[in-house]
DNA sequence: GTCTATAATTTGATAGAC
DNA sequence: GTCTATCAAATTATAGAC
């Protein structure tokens, strides 16, 4: 076992408790003692609990973005619908691996509703999805693999499921989530 | 100017406080201050925040489900499809007049996620819609108008549109919402 | 880097008078 | 139904020693 830093154990240790209890319910004294240290060491290492909200935030900001999921270049003509379903499946499966990660969305979108530099992370990060979508569906096109006249309209339809189907799963619905996902992918493929 | 009551004064300014500091940051001293009255004679009509809280869940709730939007018994083989489009846009519209139900309802799933009941009543609601798009859908394809096949994973889809839908208008987005609604329903309608 | 001790403020809620 | 006055508890944050 290998010892980690504090600034990353304190993270780790807030992520959990903020997801389980709430931003505003998680005092510094819960997380400093489940850290098994003083609240004033724990303020040591963060000059206040906004910050290490705002640390968490900045960390989960860098893996949920569109071109961690899909790589434009890796598409072909051949490989198309296939890698669509894929990269999209992956968003799906990281999203199943975390429990915490729909609770603590909640509470930035929250957090966004209040102060707007929140809410312009999550829009600009909603937005690379709906370009990335629609540049991929372009390529697409481009291929005459993708019928889809709208290519716009099918970019914003699929950058809500892929919304939606993490609040959904967050909320401990089981729907089929793959079959809507590769549906909605192949109906857009195939075009009106 | 007809003069509610006090309880309703109370909901309509307890909800808007919440919607913009939410319910954690909303103290019953700010809602007293609102309502030009004092603390205790606020705790005169509600015996705690969580009361008031729950009051306005309760009167959310009632207003949201499947059936006050949707009237199967209005549907014939004739009007099918564009009642159903219609009806979609009323829940559309009627978020849309409300500034603050997006904002309350993250809250009210944050709550869902620490309370099993709030969980519990939303998800019934969600569930509601699932089931009543099944039964919509069961009856446009007893009358030859729906053509999909898998009409439980169309009833998914549309179910988590809805949803997706309210959480995009909530957060500003300006997608093109009326065309995504019906381009999902005449895809479902005219099945593959 | 971590501790003890404590300041300063706010909160939800109540007693009791009118 | 509304008020003044107040409580007990909790919270964020800091001073200062080691």
């Amino acid at each position: 076992m290998v010892k980690k830093s504090t600034y990353a154990d304190i993270l780790e240790i807030a992520y959990r408790l903020f997801a389980e209890h709430g931003f505003d319910k998680t005092s510094m004294s819960m997380i400093s003692k489940e850290l098994k240290m003083t609240k004033p060491a724990l303020y040591y290492h963060f000059p206040s609990k906004n910050s290490i909200i705002d640390a968490l935030f900045n960390e989960i900001c860098q893996s949920i973005r569109f071109e961690y999921f899909f790589d434009i270049t890796s598409y072909t003509k051949q490989n198309f619908e296939q890698q669509f379903i894929n990269d999209g499946l992956k968003i799906l499966a990281a999203q199943q691996t975390d429990e915490y990660y729909a609770r603590i969305m909640n509470q930035y979108q929250a957090l966004g509703y209040r102060e707007v530099h929140y809410a312009q992370t999550l829009i600009n990060i909603l937005e690379g999805f709906q370009t990335g979508f629609e540049k991929l569906l372009q390529y697409g096109a481009s291929c005459e693999v993708v019928h889809t006249q709208d290519l716009s309209l099918a970019a914003q339809t699929l950058t809500m499921i892929i919304d939606g189907m993490d609040n959904f799963v967050g909320y401990g619905f089981h729907y089929r989530y793959e079959d809507i996902w590769i549906k909605t992918v192949q109906t857009i493929i195939k075009g009106d």
